[in-house]
RNA sequence: CGCGGGGUGGAGCAGUGGUAGCUCGCUAGGCUCAUAACCUGGAGGUCGUUGGUUCGAUUCCAACCCCCGCAACCA
């Protein structure tokens, strides 16, 4: 079976922090993992979202061209996601030529079948810049509490909305210019036409998205869907195609193409797509160059062509991002892909985070509260990041980071449960059985566990409760200690050389079985137990499914036995916290 | 009456119309193979407030109080 891990796109506006890859990327990059070891064909896919005005204030922050960020920040974020072993298939950007030409077809095709419209909307004007100004480039004094360089929808002194026209003495930021108002025409999206269609969408997914992602989208359909811009008046973006509207009647040309663009919130999860064809033409050859720039992967066996993700009916969508997404990918992507007509998959699941915050307040980067995701990865080890992140991961309420959460986090249970069992039995076996797996038969009671470990783990899994599989998994860690210790090897050893080898042979089988279990989670550390064990690494192939406990055999040699974890210095961590504010 | 979520032992969370559970922390004991790691037991809660339905409500209903997210191009 096809399954589509889409993972939100960020903005390559700057770092990603810890905030990102609790609320996406690591949660994508687990169930991606998952489903590949359970022999599906995955296509991981996602970019960096190279438009929109976030990109254009930071190249003006920079004073560097929007072009000259988004490589910079591009290449930043690819060498992150290499740290955290991120499986992406392709991880792209959205100023490629292949995005550009999907887009417009996609533009095309809902313009063709008349789910786009035309409008006019005011917007602030420079006379200055001879130009349109987005809001956040407008500034002026709040007509309610008199407050200056207030922006022209909200004032952040008072809490008033403003509408258009409302702002004293409005100005543009970059030039302190006058600016008006002035009728400008745009492209609309007309939603009414699909609010039918979305609410027995929803309706069908009722028994699979998370209850309040539901009730969060029926109560937007419920309030009504206006139509929506997808232009704006830009000169960073992709440009509409021009030549094939005037190919159309009239009465769908604008008035004056001048200074359109595509609006980033209609052309980026577009990328889900476009980033699936880039795949396709890489894998079949008749796409290269840029690899440096790009992730690229092709999994063994897996089948070359897009359509069998999005076409085919049996491919299934997973999506997932952060709260803010939310609307548009559980309303106005599945609209822009159902007005298509071409029969395009809809999204499965959209599997939406929450926020996760750090050390009580939320992330932010104006402010300097934030965590560098790169920094931490080197200074204490990617898995122990990637555990602390994936147990706290704000599936269903805010998540919280804190470096006593971490330190406790890591020193309880990766260190005195999971390591220290791995630790006790296979240093065991090193020093009274010469580093050879004993002789022993499978106990009925061990097999139960390892069997009811990998099948629940299996049902949270396919339910995306990736917390509640971790802490499933870890489980199976604490009955592995509850057995060691009511086994009492150290003691029966000396007795019954026969009976401690079975008792370590079935300790032996449950490591096997964690490094199956924990490879989605923790890749670094499955491969290490892996080599423990003298065992190659845990293989993932389409069609075989490999979520399952395989047995190491009796007289295989052990590899190098070390610690699988290292206990934190609280205090050192404390320091370190200090360091990073 | 904008939309949505939440108030449960010190902290973080599960949960159910019928004597309240988990993880961490705290505490007593056991063990000594293991990174003072492991195992067993214990203390600690009138399940936001008020009213209603019921033989019985933490769970259902109503009102109220408080907290949070979204509604902004903030993950």
């Amino acid at each position: 079976m096809q399954v589509l891990v889409a993972v939100a796109w960020p903005y390559v506006n700057g770092d990603i922090h810890v905030g990102h890859l609790a609320g996406y990327l690591l949660p994508a990059d687990i169930f991606a993992r998952f489903k590949r070891l359970h022999g599906h064909e995955v296509l991981m896919v996602s970019g960096s979202d190279c438009h929109g005005t976030p990109i254009t204030v930071q190249a003006d922050k920079e004073g560097i061209s929007p072009r000259e960020v988004v490589e910079k920040y591009h290449k930043l974020d690819l060498e992150l996601f290499r740290l955290y072993d991120l499986s992406y298939n392709i991880y792209t950007k959205t100023n490629t030529e292949n995005h550009r030409r999907v887009v417009q077809e996609l533009f095309l095709d809902l313009l063709k079948n008349n789910y786009i419209v035309k409008d006019t909307m005011k917007q602030y004007y420079s006379m200055e810049d001879g130009k349109f100004l987005p809001d956040r480039y407008v500034e002026g004094t709040c007509p309610h509490c008199s407050a200056k360089e207030q922006r022209s929808d909200q004032c952040e002194a008072c809490g008033r909305w403003l509408s258009d026209g409302e702002l004293i003495n409005p100005i543009s930021k970059l030039t302190k210019s006058k600016v008006e108002l002035k009728d400008t025409e745009h492209y609309f999206l007309d939603f009414k036409k699909f609010e039918k269609k979305l609410s027995s969408y929803l309706e069908s997914r009722k028994k699979i998205w998370k209850k309040w992602v539901l009730a969060e989208a029926e109560g937007w359909l419920r309030e009504g869907l206006e139509k929506r811009a997808i232009t704006r008046d830009l000169d960073w973006g992709i440009e509409l195609p021009i030549e094939e509207i005037e190919k159309l009647p009239k009465e769908k040309h604008l008035s004056n193409f001048k200074g359109k663009r595509i609006y980033v919130w209609f052309e980026a999860v577009i990328g889900y797509l476009s980033g699936a064809i880039e795949w396709s033409l890489r894998v079949n050859g008749q796409l290269s160059g840029g690899e440096q720039d790009i992730i690229f992967n092709f999994d063994k066996g897996q089948k070359k062509g897009w359509k069998e993700y999005w076409l085919n009916k049996t491919a299934k969508h997973y999506y997932f991002m952060g709260q803010d997404n939310l609307v548009f990918h559980t309303l106005m992507w599945p609209v822009q892909l159902m007005g298509t007509g071409k029969g395009y998959n809809l999204p499965t699941d959209v599997v939406v985070n929450k926020f996760m915050n750090y050390e009580n307040k939320k992330f932010s980067k104006s402010r300097g509260w934030t965590i560098d995701s790169a920094r931490i990865a080197k200074r204490y080890g990617v898995d122990l990041v990637r555990y602390y992140i994936i147990a706290n991961l704000p599936e269903n309420k805010e998540g919280n980071f804190t470096w006593k959460g971490f330190t406790d986090a890591v020193n309880n249970e990766l260190v005195a449960n999971l390591g220290n069992f791995v630790h006790r039995s296979l240093s065991f076996i090193q020093s009274r059985f010469n580093a050879k797996v004993p002789e022993g038969k499978l106990e009925n009671e061990v097999k139960f566990e390892i069997r009811a470990a990998f099948c629940d783990c299996e049902e949270l899994f396919e339910k995306v409760k990736l917390v509640e599989a971790l802490e499933r998994l870890f489980r199976l860690v604490a009955f592995a200690n509850r057995y060691f210790d009511k086994k009492a090897v150290w003691k029966v050893v000396k007795e019954d050389e026969k009976e401690a080898e079975n008792i370590l042979y079935n300790c032996v089988q449950i490591i096997a079985a964690l490094r199956v279990l924990l490879s989605p989670f923790l890749p670094g550390t499955s491969e290490k137990i892996s080599a423990m064990l003298g065992q190659a690494n845990v293989v993932c192939k389409v069609e075989e499914d490999n979520w399952r406990m395989e047995e190491v055999k009796a007289g295989t040699s052990l590899g190098k036995i070390d610690v699988l974890f290292e206990k934190l210095d609280f205090e050192l961590v404390e320091r370190e916290r200090e360091k990073m504010k």
